[in-house]
Parts: C-alpha cells; structure tokens; sequence
RNA sequence: GGCGGCGUAGCCAAGUGGUAAGGCAGCGCUCUGCAAAAGCGCUAUUCAUCGGUUCAAAUCCGGUCGCCGCCUCCA
C-alpha cells in the first residue's frame, strides 16, 4: 500500500517498523464544546485507515489523545464557574457517543492530558537539560534555532517564520516574553484562575504540544509508524510535536504523516469561530442516518476539500439503500446449491480491486466504483443466484464493510407480532382484492418504518 | 510577501500519457392490482480557458481566469 506523507510531499509505499504491526497516533479533541462533522472528516478517515490497515493484515495498536486541559477548556470552565472537569467531562462522553454512532472501531486507549501530567514534566525537564528549552518568568519555551529539522513538515523556512511571527509577538507581548520570537510554549507558568501541576522548573500547566510527544513516546515508543490528524495540525502543533520528540529522543519520531483536508459547509469555511457548524446531533435531528454521514464523509478523497451539504447527504443515504437492498436481496435467494465458480471468481477479482483501489493513497472514490460494478452485475441475475453464490457475495460484501463500516449488523430484528398480524391481514385483503384495504395497511406499516415488498415469492419487509 | 491545493455531466466524484469509472437526480420502458425493489434504454465528441510538447493529453509544460487553504485558536 502506498500513500502521501506529508512529511516528504510525496506518494510512499508503505513499510512497517515492526513486521506486521502498525503504531497510529491520531491527533484527538480538545473537549471545550460539541464535536463538529468536520472534526469527524478526519476521525472517519483515520478510522478508515486503521481499518484498512487491519483488513491488509496488519496488527493495529493505535491511541488518541484527548486534550482537556489548554487555553480553551480552561477559558470555558471559567465562563461557566464550574470546575474544568466538569466542562471535559460532558464532551468527552458526547464524543464517544457520536463516535460510536459512526460506527468507529475504538482506539486501544483514549488518553487524556491531564492522567499524563508526570510524564509531560519528565520530558520537559529533558528538554531543559539537553539545552533544547529555556526558562523564561516562571514557563518554559522550546528555542527553534536549536533544531535545524524546524519547519520541514510544514514545509516553511526559519526566516519567513520569524518575520511572520514577529506581529503576533508584539501583540501578545504582555502574555509571554520569548527569546525568540517564534519559539513556542511547553511549559506555562501558573497564571491565578488556572489549574496547575507541581513540577522542578517551578508549578504551572503543560502547553498544548507536549501531551502528544510525551503520550505517543509512552504507548507507541519513540519512534513509530504513522501520525494521523487534520491538516492544520500540520503547523504549528505537529511541527513542534517533531521537534520535542526528536530533541529528547534523539531518533526519528515518526515515518508516515497523514493529513486529512477540511470539509467546508455549502462552500463556506466551517470553524467554531464562524459558527456555521453542524453537530452530528443536529443531522440526526432532521432525520438522516449515521451511516449515510459516515458515506458522505468518508467517499470523496481524503486530500480534496469537501464541500458537505443536505442534499449531498441525501444523495449519500440513497447511495447506501441500494448497498442494502443488495444485501437485502441477497439473504432472501432461495434456490439450494453450491456457488458458481465463475461468479465465485468474479467476485474475488472484485474484492482484490477494491483493494487494490484503498491501497493506492486510500481512493475510496475508486473503491466504491468496484463495489457497484459487481452490485451492478450480480443484481440482474440475482433471480437465479443459489444459496451458495449468495454466500459467497454476501462474505464479499462483509469484506467490504469491514473496511467502509456504512453497515451495521442486525437491520433485521425479529418481526412484533402485532406487525406479522398487519402483513397477514393485508395478505388476505389482497386475496380478497381489496386492495383499498391493502394499501391502507401498507401506508401504515409505512408510518412505522416498515416497508412492504410484494414479490412473486410473497410478501418480503425491510425496515426502513 | 512566502508555501500549497482545487476547477471533470443537473448534483457528488474516480481517472495523472492510450481515447471519459461509479453514485444521486431525471426521462422512457419491463415487471407489478398499485407500490417497492430490480432490470433495460437515454442523459459529457469532452474534462475552467488559451497556447505548446506528443502518433496520442482530462492527464505533461507554459500563460490566463476563478475558488480555496496554511504562514503559531482550529479536525
């Protein structure tokens, strides 16, 4: 498999460090308020990843940080007067529960800034004493010009960073004094009102950087595979994670950088600041499914802006009602026999290009075009498919959701006998060719998310 | 000012040198008591635009137009 590093701005075939497995850090929330769908852009695609990556074989070990602890929690719990666990708390929760709405297979640990306080202190002490930070009234600063690899990521140079940053530091003159303009924060001095940590260059709170090297260095090791996150993590955040790992390590931090592009919201930039935002409780509450946002929002490339609108979702949900009338047809085939071992084979040659598509810097796009063509091709025939073609479309199809995730199990509970009663009263209306009768049923069952499929073989439901 | 991205049908979107995938929407038809599902047919001589290279360009090169991102809040 190959793909962009953003670190080298170019495609690269994939090689672990360790045979078969594969350490990922995804970049995770800062838990200040509700969790947007443009955040869950690049937390389905980091999902997507590490799940094709367990689909190619691979063992996955794979952790997020949870920021709650920085500048805006802390801003939030004091316009609230309430303790700042009590703000990080509530979005924590949200946020897993919209992730499981999403159908994302859960990180091996979620870890939260504030249960790493000793650790970011260790690191920050070395820093201190191998020369790469200093101390400046009570925090402590990460000087750039001692690490010549600055910028490289980002791909900016030193000079112009200076000049850049040299505004900003005037304007934030009375926040903090630097030595350098442009070098950046590990350490912050205790400020009234904020929550502190003891620790040997004097009591204070870790800056936002720190958490990520000293977090990714304790579960993953120093060095490891792949570091996944939203493209302005590019700079500043994962430029200064680079560089605090790599001055304390002394080894490389990270082979593969992954970064996932914004989505914008009926053509205009979506941030908390502008507030044109979309909460998934919001979609949810005008009626979409999780599963067709989890389509739109995984089906264009990872690298292209995505411009998300309504009708794009409601484009995505009939996307996903024809993968499940698919499948929906598929368990009720009826014919007994073994698998025709040239579909059988078409279906494989299907699954190796879908594949083949993810492999080629994740083209989900391409990946879903395979998975329709045999959609396409198998759905004529699918009156006289066996139970065992079936099958084996139906493993396929399993295959193919084990990496997409826009499928969950048991669509199909069993039927309220109340329900069964109305279908076999209908039935009999329908006999009686009363069919007046009949569709008042069916329009009722409608109501309750029942769909009616009269078909030569009888009567077949679905849920909606 | 520096760095970078994008522009493919009504909408969404693959395709990065070999003659335009796929999804949605629409129209006609088949099946059906009617629906639903499914199928068949139709829907881009053309890839923002101008020029160049090539036997061959949506793909490579150059210009132009338009939109967007980053350059210490942001997924």
């Amino acid at each position: 498999m190959r793909f962009y590093n953003t670190l080298t701005r170019r495609l690269e075939e994939f090689r672990e460090i360790e045979k078969g497995r594969v350490g990922l850090y995804t970049c995770g929330p800062t838990v200040y308020d509700f969790p947007h769908i443009g955040n869950f852009r690049s937390y389905l695609f980091e999902d997507l990843v590490k799940r094709f990556l367990l689909f190619s074989g691979y063992r996955v070990r794979h952790v997020m940080n949870i920021t709650d602890i920085d500048d805006k929690t802390i801003r939030k719990a004091n316009e609230l007067k309430v303790p700042l666990a009590e703000v990080t708390q509530k979005y924590i929760a949200a946020f897993h529960a919209d992730l499981r709405a999403l159908n994302t297979l859960p990180a091996d640990a979620y870890l939260r800034a504030t249960e790493h306080i000793p650790e970011m202190v260790h690191l920050v002490s070395a820093l201190l004493e191998k020369g790469y930070a200093y101390r400046k009234d009570g925090s402590v600063y990460f000087s750039i010009e001692r690490f010549k690899e600055y910028g490289r990521l980002a791909n900016l140079d030193r000079a112009s960073l200076k000049t850049g940053a040299a505004a900003n530091a005037a304007a934030d003159a009375d926040e903090y004094e630097k030595e350098a303009a442009q070098d950046f924060v590990l350490w912050k001095g205790k400020k009234p009102g904020e929550p502190s940590w003891p620790a040997p260059f004097g009591e204070g709170r870790p800056g936002w950087h720190i958490e990520c090297s000293a977090m990714s260095m304790k579960y993953l090791g120093p060095h490891f595979d792949i570091h996944m996150g939203g493209v302005d993590n590019i700079f500043p955040h994962h430029e200064n994670e680079i560089a605090q790992s790599e001055c304390a390590n002394g080894v490389t931090f990270v082979n593969y950088w992954l970064h996932c592009q914004h989505l914008i919201v009926d053509g205009m930039k979506m941030s908390k600041s502008l507030g044109n935002f979309y909460t998934l409780g919001d979609l949810l509450a005008k009626g979409y499914a999780p599963m067709a946002v989890r389509y739109l929002l995984i089906s264009s490339h990872y690298r292209k802006l995505l411009n998300f609108t309504l009708e794009g979702l409601e484009m995505a949900a009939q996307a996903l009602a024809r993968i499940k009338n698919f499948i929906f047809s598929l368990k009720h085939v009826e014919i007994e026999g073994g698998a025709d071992p040239e579909l059988a084979a078409a279906v494989a040659a299907s699954l190796d290009a879908f594949g083949a598509s993810l492999a080629d810097d994740f083209n989900v796009s391409g990946a879903l075009g395979v998975m329709f063509d045999l959609i396409a091709d198998v759905n004529p025939r699918m009156n006289a498919l066996t139970r065992g073609d079936a099958a084996g479309i139906l493993a396929y199809m399993d295959r193919v959701n084990a990496v997409l995730g826009i499928l969950e199990p048991g669509d199909e509970g069993p039927l309220d006998a109340e329900i069964e009663a109305r279908i076999a009263l209908r039935e009999k209306a329908r006999r009686e060719k009363d069919f007046a009768r009949a569709d008042e049923i069916r329009a009722e069952l409608k109501k309750q998310g029942i769909i009616l499929m009269d078909t030569p073989a009888g009567v077949r439901w679905k849920k909606e």
